[in-house]
DNA sequence: ATGGATTATGGTACCGGTATCATATTGCCG
DNA sequence: CGGCAATATGATACCGGTACCATAATCCAT
């Protein structure tokens, strides 16, 4: 009446650190240490202790580990969608540095809402993530209240000028944004569109457009709000906005769009039109995503790293789990303006 | 003596179930049932109990609740590379579906490497997913047995005719190839080009080859390996090897290659060398990726669903888990041949 | 009214590791 | 060669839920 097993939902009962150890001859906790601190047992324990676990086929059970030692080297990331490369090169980027320090990736899309963040954050919470990523800085009241009260490490990766929970990293999508003006009015285009992807919640976007208001005014361009929109994600979207715009203000010279895709649409549609780019209307974009170089023309845009922004953030994560009690940094990671075929030579 | 902590890796003591428990006046374990099978406890309870969690903040602890329970509701996924919208849209109509079932995506990258792969594995089975997602049907020997003795429900998302190692969902890449085969022949090419992604590991790829092959023989086309390329996934090296191939057969008539990306790439060189598509030159991609519709011309391709293939993965995995035993399915999720500017019209 | 089924709740042990502290062993120095 | 530090290993309890079975309360049909 020792033996029996009253697994129910169990199969037959799993190999655990106890039978590695009885097969080795040392106590549980040997073998414990021999897998998570080699170096803390003598080479001839640990050897045998490895042979038992590979004669055994003895997989350590995680769940166990984590809810003893507190901590579960587990990152949770949130990303707005799955369907932007942007996004999901970021994503590339802190899953390579977390694993090599061997953490996982906890991954999930809010689809751009706050309230699906907030529920996927209460979702990490509870499996005790040892640290958070979130895309930008707007978030609920209880989601930014629960993640403080946590005090679980949160990198976000965001414009610098928000308010961090924890950690940032970023670049000034407002300035980065600017600069692009400077480069259109500097190209001798007056009257600028902009394409913005969807506002709400997103300090980003908002960010480019306040840039592209502020190189408006400061380089005397055109300031007519007709020459905005706001425009989803898609290149359906975008060529189909571009349409609009040129119905509206069928002299407007130049669009300037916050995301590359947005501007790739417009460059597509600009070919079918028969809209020679960049003479009779130039085309900007913002993020540089690797189609960019390759369109004809290549595409005006504002470079960011976005595998290194990605890679930036996890190492910030890990170097706080590490001990490294580096309180509220915010790092700028910078941004460039590229400049391509898509926008008229500065003399 | 009995209420001092000496939790050195803890901070200040957690809420958990026992605090709300106390709160409440019930025992810890109907807490718990309160918030699993809200309806297995009588509303006034529930309620009291419910009241208990929101004042105390409880976030309960899934660590802990999975050690007991034995199921984590996580799922582990393995995509070989971040960078391709395939895959990342795979993923997010797999994230989606678990999400709305409650479960949590543990993402992992192999990098196109089966030992990688193998690793991830070892590392998802350590943590004790529910369920696994694979891409293709090549592993390690040590991998397919360590899944195989861990019964964890497996889903591979490849080519048919590959031998699963539980349950797969695909279409058939060779069939596909040759749908493309039969249309490129129908538009009057006879010299078709192919350009593969890596083959190593890659079933896939191999099954497109496959297809290519015999399209070549059932058609009559020319054989010439010389028309053959084995390309990297991006677009540089998609330009750089159109231009090798029309060095070593400048008489080539069109290319199909095993991914839209680099058929996209070669529609950017043919472009920059004014060489006329579809006329002098026809293009086929495989994927159907966003872009395909939109370059100009459009490309030729395979449709594939791809999100509906990760969502439909995703629900085979839960419908077994939630106790529906359906040994080795295999799901066909079909292909189609879209016919764009890329390639001749069929008369 | 009464027995048996049904529903609501609780006691207890246990999931499988590891933190913590204790003990045994070895090494080194004067 | 004794004594103390450093190193290697072990005993025990505990992490925080939930499975399992028991018990109490409620209900209904006869």
């Amino acid at each position: 009446m020792s033996g029996d097993r009253r697994n129910s939902t169990r199969q037959t009962k799993r190999i655990g650190v106890r039978d590695v150890a009885r097969l080795a001859a040392v106590a549980p906790i040997t073998v414990s240490r021999a897998l998570s601190f080699p170096d803390s047992v003598a080479p001839a324990t640990r050897q045998r202790i490895m042979e038992a676990v590979s004669s055994l086929g003895y997989i350590p059970n995680r769940v166990a580990g984590s809810l003893s030692s507190n901590q579960t080297r587990l990152i949770g990331a949130i990303i707005p969608t799955f369907q932007s490369s942007v996004a999901t090169e970021f994503t590339g980027g802190m899953a390579t540095v977390l694993r090599s320090r061997g953490y996982q990736l906890l991954l999930g899309g809010s689809n751009f809402s706050v309230e699906e963040e907030e529920s996927l954050i209460l979702e990490f919470l509870s499996r005790r993530a040892d640290g958070i990523y979130l895309t930008g800085t707007t978030h609920t009241e209880r989601a930014s209240r629960m993640l403080r009260e946590s005090r679980v490490p949160v990198v976000e990766v965001a414009s610098l000028d928000g308010e961090p929970i924890d950690m940032l990293v970023g670049f000034s999508n407002a300035d980065a944004s600017f600069a692009m003006m400077r480069h259109l009015a500097g190209c001798g285009y007056r009257k600028v569109a902009f394409f913005s992807l969807p506002t709400k919640d997103n300090e980003r976007q908002r960010g480019r457009i306040a840039g592209y208001r502020r190189g408006v005014e400061t380089f005397g361009l055109d300031p007519d709000p007709a020459l905005m929109a706001e425009v989803h994600m898609d290149l359906a979207s975008a060529t189909r906005s571009l349409g609009e715009l040129l119905e509206r203000r069928p002299d407007a010279e130049a669009l300037f769009c916050g995301g590359d895709l947005l501007a790739i649409g417009a460059l597509f549609e600009c070919q079918r039109r028969g809209l020679r780019v960049p003479e009779d209307f130039g085309v900007a974009g913002f993020d540089d995503i690797d189609l960019a170089g390759f369109m004809q023309p290549g595409l005006t845009t504002v470079h960011l790293p976005h595998q290194m922004l990605g890679a930036r953030a996890a190492e910030l994560l890990l170097d706080r789990l590490a001990g490294k009690p580096v309180a509220g940094s915010v790092v700028d990671m910078g941004f460039e303006i590229v400049v391509r075929g898509s926008t008229r030579k500065v003399r």
